[in-house]
DNA sequence: CATTTTATTTACGTTAACGTCAGCTTCCCC
DNA sequence: GGGGAAGCTGACGTTAACGTAAATAAAATG
Protein backbone atom coordinates (compact mmCIF):
# COMPACT_ATOMS: atom_id res chain seq x y z
CA UNK A 1 0.00 0.00 0.00
CA UNK A 2 2.42 2.29 -0.55
CA UNK A 3 1.83 4.82 -2.84
CA UNK A 4 3.09 5.47 -5.93
CA UNK A 5 6.70 7.32 -6.79
CA UNK A 6 7.58 9.11 -9.67
CA UNK A 7 10.62 9.90 -11.17
CA UNK A 8 11.51 12.74 -12.39
CA UNK A 9 10.55 12.27 -16.19
CA UNK A 10 7.70 11.20 -15.28
CA UNK A 11 6.90 14.04 -13.46
CA UNK A 12 7.85 16.34 -16.14
CA UNK A 13 5.78 14.12 -18.69
CA UNK A 14 2.64 14.69 -16.78
CA UNK A 15 3.04 18.10 -15.69
CA UNK A 16 4.96 19.41 -19.10
CA UNK A 17 8.13 20.88 -17.25
CA UNK A 18 11.48 20.50 -17.32
CA UNK A 19 13.69 18.54 -14.94
CA UNK A 20 15.77 21.63 -14.65
CA UNK A 21 12.12 23.42 -13.55
CA UNK A 22 11.97 20.64 -10.86
CA UNK A 23 15.29 20.95 -9.58
CA UNK A 24 14.62 24.57 -9.53
CA UNK A 25 12.16 24.49 -7.13
CA UNK A 26 13.39 22.35 -5.03
CA UNK A 27 16.45 24.46 -5.12
CA UNK A 28 13.63 27.05 -4.07
CA UNK A 29 12.68 24.79 -1.31
CA UNK A 30 8.42 25.01 -3.07
CA UNK A 31 9.47 20.74 -3.56
CA UNK A 32 10.98 18.37 -1.34
CA UNK A 33 11.11 14.58 -3.18
CA UNK A 34 12.57 12.54 -1.61
CA UNK A 35 15.69 10.57 -2.70
CA UNK A 36 17.62 7.49 -3.30
CA UNK A 37 20.96 7.89 -3.71
CA UNK A 38 21.17 10.48 -6.13
CA UNK A 39 17.93 10.17 -7.50
CA UNK A 40 14.47 12.20 -6.76
CA UNK A 41 11.52 10.53 -6.53
CA UNK A 42 8.26 12.18 -6.32
CA UNK A 43 5.31 11.00 -4.12
CA UNK A 44 1.47 11.81 -4.21
CA UNK A 45 2.24 14.66 -2.10
CA UNK A 46 4.72 16.17 -4.27
CA UNK A 47 2.26 15.96 -7.12
CA UNK A 48 -0.53 17.62 -5.11
CA UNK A 49 2.24 20.95 -4.34
CA UNK A 50 3.31 20.79 -7.79
CA UNK A 51 -0.01 21.55 -9.04
CA UNK A 52 -0.66 23.78 -6.50
CA UNK A 53 2.51 25.65 -8.24
CA UNK A 54 1.41 26.11 -11.20
CA UNK A 55 -2.06 27.22 -10.32
CA UNK A 56 -0.41 29.97 -8.72
CA UNK A 57 1.58 30.73 -11.50
CA UNK A 58 -1.54 31.20 -13.56
CA UNK A 59 -2.94 33.91 -10.56
CA UNK A 60 0.63 35.45 -11.17
CA UNK A 61 1.79 34.94 -8.00
CA UNK A 62 5.27 34.81 -7.87
CA UNK A 63 7.05 31.44 -7.21
CA UNK A 64 8.50 33.06 -3.59
CA UNK A 65 4.79 34.05 -3.13
CA UNK A 66 3.55 30.43 -3.34
CA UNK A 67 6.75 29.26 -1.31
CA UNK A 68 4.99 31.53 1.21
CA UNK A 69 1.48 30.08 1.31
CA UNK A 70 2.45 26.25 0.67
CA UNK A 71 4.80 27.08 3.86
CA UNK A 72 1.69 28.28 5.80
CA UNK A 73 -0.05 25.04 4.84
CA UNK A 74 2.59 23.14 6.80
CA UNK A 75 2.72 24.97 9.11
CA UNK A 76 -0.63 22.56 10.29
CA UNK A 77 -0.26 24.60 13.69
CA UNK A 78 -2.73 27.79 13.95
CA UNK A 79 -4.13 26.30 11.06
CA UNK A 80 -6.69 28.74 11.01
CA UNK A 81 -4.64 32.08 11.07
CA UNK A 82 -2.71 30.76 8.20
CA UNK A 83 -6.14 30.04 6.37
CA UNK A 84 -7.12 33.23 6.84
CA UNK A 85 -4.01 34.38 5.60
CA UNK A 86 -4.33 32.49 2.40
CA UNK A 87 -7.25 34.01 1.93
CA UNK A 88 -6.10 37.90 2.01
CA UNK A 89 -3.65 37.15 -0.36
CA UNK A 90 -5.55 35.30 -2.36
CA UNK A 91 -7.95 38.32 -2.68
CA UNK A 92 -5.36 41.01 -3.18
CA UNK A 93 -4.15 38.93 -6.16
CA UNK A 94 -7.93 38.65 -7.55
CA UNK A 95 -7.59 42.50 -6.92
CA UNK A 96 -4.64 43.05 -8.88
CA UNK A 97 -5.72 40.88 -11.82
CA UNK A 98 -8.98 42.78 -11.97
CA UNK A 99 -7.05 45.88 -12.03
CA UNK A 100 -4.70 44.32 -14.81
CA UNK A 101 -7.33 42.72 -16.76
CA UNK A 102 -9.34 46.35 -16.35
CA UNK A 103 -6.12 47.96 -17.88
CA UNK A 104 -5.69 45.83 -20.81
CA UNK A 105 -9.45 46.29 -21.30
CA UNK A 106 -8.29 49.90 -21.59
CA UNK A 107 -5.68 49.17 -23.55
CA UNK A 108 -7.95 46.68 -26.16
CA UNK A 109 -10.37 49.10 -26.57
CA UNK A 110 -7.76 51.97 -27.61
CA UNK A 111 -5.80 50.09 -29.74
CA UNK A 112 -9.33 48.43 -31.56
CA UNK A 113 -10.02 52.45 -32.03
CA UNK A 114 -6.79 53.30 -33.42
CA UNK A 115 -7.21 50.25 -35.69
CA UNK A 116 -10.25 51.55 -37.01
CA UNK A 117 -8.64 54.82 -37.76
CA UNK A 118 -5.88 53.25 -39.68
CA UNK A 119 -8.47 50.69 -41.18
CA UNK A 120 -10.80 53.54 -42.96
CA UNK A 121 -7.16 55.66 -44.15
CA UNK A 122 -6.12 52.12 -45.64
CA UNK A 123 -10.22 51.76 -47.38
CA UNK A 124 -10.29 55.31 -48.68
CA UNK A 125 -6.96 54.67 -50.51
CA UNK A 126 -8.53 51.50 -52.04
CA UNK A 127 -5.78 49.62 -50.54
CA UNK A 128 -8.03 47.23 -48.80
CA UNK A 129 -11.66 45.73 -49.37
CA UNK A 130 -14.26 47.55 -47.88
CA UNK A 131 -15.81 44.95 -45.69
CA UNK B 1 8.61 80.70 -35.73
CA UNK B 2 10.87 77.77 -34.26
CA UNK B 3 8.96 75.38 -32.42
CA UNK B 4 10.01 74.91 -29.16
CA UNK B 5 12.81 72.84 -27.20
CA UNK B 6 12.62 70.95 -24.26
CA UNK B 7 15.18 70.21 -22.12
CA UNK B 8 15.62 66.29 -20.73
CA UNK B 9 14.14 67.38 -17.50
CA UNK B 10 11.12 69.43 -19.15
CA UNK B 11 10.36 65.86 -20.82
CA UNK B 12 10.89 63.68 -18.24
CA UNK B 13 8.38 65.90 -16.40
CA UNK B 14 5.69 65.81 -18.63
CA UNK B 15 6.07 62.44 -19.09
CA UNK B 16 6.93 60.98 -15.99
CA UNK B 17 9.97 59.07 -17.09
CA UNK B 18 13.39 59.29 -15.91
CA UNK B 19 16.41 61.05 -17.83
CA UNK B 20 17.42 57.37 -17.98
CA UNK B 21 14.65 56.36 -19.86
CA UNK B 22 14.84 58.64 -22.78
CA UNK B 23 19.18 58.08 -22.57
CA UNK B 24 18.26 54.05 -23.13
CA UNK B 25 15.47 55.34 -25.65
CA UNK B 26 17.95 57.24 -27.42
CA UNK B 27 20.34 54.59 -27.43
CA UNK B 28 18.06 51.90 -28.73
CA UNK B 29 17.20 54.34 -31.90
CA UNK B 30 13.91 55.30 -30.61
CA UNK B 31 14.67 59.10 -30.42
CA UNK B 32 16.70 61.19 -31.95
CA UNK B 33 16.87 64.64 -29.65
CA UNK B 34 19.44 67.15 -31.34
CA UNK B 35 22.33 68.42 -29.58
CA UNK B 36 23.84 71.45 -28.71
CA UNK B 37 27.53 70.91 -27.47
CA UNK B 38 26.72 68.03 -25.13
CA UNK B 39 22.81 69.10 -24.08
CA UNK B 40 20.10 67.25 -25.80
CA UNK B 41 17.30 69.51 -26.93
CA UNK B 42 14.23 67.54 -27.65
CA UNK B 43 11.50 68.93 -29.93
CA UNK B 44 8.02 68.79 -30.86
CA UNK B 45 8.29 65.85 -33.10
CA UNK B 46 10.24 64.20 -29.92
CA UNK B 47 6.96 64.55 -28.04
CA UNK B 48 5.14 62.52 -30.25
CA UNK B 49 7.68 59.90 -30.92
CA UNK B 50 7.68 59.55 -27.23
CA UNK B 51 3.98 59.59 -27.24
CA UNK B 52 4.29 56.77 -29.36
CA UNK B 53 6.29 55.06 -27.49
CA UNK B 54 4.68 55.33 -24.42
CA UNK B 55 1.10 54.23 -26.12
CA UNK B 56 2.93 51.18 -27.86
CA UNK B 57 4.35 49.77 -24.16
CA UNK B 58 0.28 50.30 -22.80
CA UNK B 59 -0.18 47.75 -25.94
CA UNK B 60 2.19 45.39 -24.65
CA UNK B 61 4.49 46.06 -27.92
CA UNK B 62 8.39 45.48 -26.56
CA UNK B 63 10.60 48.43 -27.34
CA UNK B 64 12.05 46.46 -30.74
CA UNK B 65 8.94 46.15 -32.07
CA UNK B 66 7.86 49.55 -31.20
CA UNK B 67 11.34 51.02 -32.97
CA UNK B 68 10.11 49.18 -36.27
CA UNK B 69 7.26 50.31 -36.57
CA UNK B 70 8.62 54.15 -35.80
CA UNK B 71 11.18 53.21 -38.38
CA UNK B 72 7.95 52.09 -41.09
CA UNK B 73 6.76 55.56 -40.38
CA UNK B 74 9.93 57.36 -41.37
CA UNK B 75 10.51 55.57 -44.68
CA UNK B 76 7.86 58.08 -45.83
CA UNK B 77 8.16 56.41 -49.50
CA UNK B 78 5.55 53.06 -50.00
CA UNK B 79 3.56 54.73 -47.46
CA UNK B 80 1.06 52.42 -48.07
CA UNK B 81 2.84 49.13 -47.46
CA UNK B 82 4.21 50.45 -44.52
CA UNK B 83 1.16 51.42 -42.99
CA UNK B 84 -0.63 48.14 -43.86
CA UNK B 85 2.13 46.41 -42.60
CA UNK B 86 1.15 48.80 -38.99
CA UNK B 87 -1.92 47.49 -39.35
CA UNK B 88 -1.29 44.16 -40.00
CA UNK B 89 1.04 44.48 -36.65
CA UNK B 90 -1.71 46.10 -34.74
CA UNK B 91 -4.10 43.00 -35.55
CA UNK B 92 -1.63 40.19 -33.98
CA UNK B 93 -1.04 42.51 -31.19
CA UNK B 94 -4.94 42.84 -30.65
CA UNK B 95 -5.48 39.23 -30.92
CA UNK B 96 -2.05 38.74 -28.41
CA UNK B 97 -3.91 41.32 -25.92
CA UNK B 98 -7.58 39.45 -26.48
CA UNK B 99 -6.01 36.03 -26.11
CA UNK B 100 -4.28 37.30 -22.84
CA UNK B 101 -7.44 39.06 -21.43
CA UNK B 102 -9.04 35.98 -21.65
CA UNK B 103 -6.33 33.44 -19.59
CA UNK B 104 -6.79 36.09 -17.38
CA UNK B 105 -10.29 35.91 -17.09
CA UNK B 106 -10.24 32.52 -16.60
CA UNK B 107 -7.50 32.84 -13.84
CA UNK B 108 -9.85 35.51 -12.39
CA UNK B 109 -12.68 33.35 -12.32
CA UNK B 110 -10.55 30.02 -11.16
CA UNK B 111 -9.47 32.20 -8.24
CA UNK B 112 -12.75 33.19 -7.20
CA UNK B 113 -14.10 30.16 -7.65
CA UNK B 114 -11.04 28.84 -4.67
CA UNK B 115 -11.34 31.72 -2.74
CA UNK B 116 -15.20 30.97 -2.73
CA UNK B 117 -14.27 27.93 -1.38
CA UNK B 118 -11.93 29.21 1.42
CA UNK B 119 -14.52 31.62 2.25
CA UNK B 120 -17.24 28.79 3.07
CA UNK B 121 -14.53 26.75 5.16
CA UNK B 122 -13.99 29.84 7.29
CA UNK B 123 -17.34 31.03 8.10
CA UNK B 124 -17.95 27.45 9.09
CA UNK B 125 -15.33 27.66 11.40
CA UNK B 126 -16.74 31.14 12.31
CA UNK B 127 -13.37 33.00 11.97
CA UNK B 128 -15.17 35.48 9.26
CA UNK B 129 -18.48 36.93 9.57
CA UNK B 130 -21.11 35.72 7.35
CA UNK B 131 -22.10 38.65 4.92
C1' DC C 1 32.54 84.41 -7.97
C1' DA C 2 30.79 80.61 -5.47
C1' DT C 3 27.05 77.52 -5.44
C1' DT C 4 23.56 74.81 -6.75
C1' DT C 5 21.18 72.66 -10.40
C1' DT C 6 21.04 70.14 -14.42
C1' DA C 7 23.18 67.40 -17.51
C1' DT C 8 26.64 64.11 -19.57
C1' DT C 9 29.22 59.53 -20.31
C1' DT C 10 30.59 55.04 -18.74
C1' DA C 11 29.57 50.98 -17.04
C1' DC C 12 28.21 47.60 -13.76
C1' DG C 13 23.84 45.97 -11.20
C1' DT C 14 19.03 44.16 -10.97
C1' DT C 15 15.11 40.66 -11.27
C1' DA C 16 12.66 36.12 -12.41
C1' DA C 17 12.57 31.83 -13.86
C1' DC C 18 14.55 28.99 -15.79
C1' DG C 19 18.04 27.38 -20.27
C1' DT C 20 22.11 25.31 -21.47
C1' DC C 21 26.27 23.21 -21.19
C1' DA C 22 30.05 20.13 -19.10
C1' DG C 23 31.46 16.29 -16.83
C1' DC C 24 30.30 12.38 -14.01
C1' DT C 25 27.53 8.39 -11.98
C1' DT C 26 24.05 4.66 -12.40
C1' DC C 27 21.00 1.60 -14.17
C1' DC C 28 18.91 -1.50 -17.33
C1' DC C 29 19.19 -4.44 -21.49
C1' DC C 30 20.97 -7.73 -24.56
C1' DG D 1 30.44 -6.11 -20.49
C1' DG D 2 29.31 -2.54 -23.25
C1' DG D 3 26.54 1.14 -24.23
C1' DG D 4 22.65 4.05 -24.39
C1' DA D 5 19.15 6.24 -21.36
C1' DA D 6 18.18 8.78 -17.39
C1' DG D 7 19.84 11.43 -13.58
C1' DC D 8 22.97 14.30 -10.93
C1' DT D 9 25.61 18.61 -9.56
C1' DG D 10 27.68 22.81 -10.49
C1' DA D 11 27.83 27.04 -12.71
C1' DC D 12 27.53 30.45 -16.22
C1' DG D 13 24.06 32.48 -19.75
C1' DT D 14 19.66 34.78 -21.07
C1' DT D 15 16.18 38.63 -21.55
C1' DA D 16 14.04 43.40 -20.99
C1' DA D 17 14.07 47.71 -19.52
C1' DC D 18 15.87 50.34 -17.16
C1' DG D 19 18.36 51.61 -12.00
C1' DT D 20 22.22 53.40 -9.89
C1' DA D 21 26.65 55.21 -8.92
C1' DA D 22 30.93 57.72 -10.09
C1' DA D 23 33.31 61.28 -12.04
C1' DT D 24 32.88 65.48 -14.70
C1' DA D 25 31.17 69.57 -17.10
C1' DA D 26 28.43 73.42 -17.97
C1' DA D 27 24.97 76.65 -16.89
C1' DA D 28 21.94 79.25 -14.11
C1' DT D 29 21.47 81.80 -9.87
C1' DG D 30 22.23 84.86 -6.08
Amino acid sequence: MSDPRFTIGEMCEAFSVTPRTLRFYESKELLYPQRIGQKRLFTKSDRARLKLILQGKRFGFSLEEIRQLLELYNIDDQQNTQLTRTYELGLERLAAMKAQRDELNNAIEDLTEQLGWVDTALTERGLKAAE
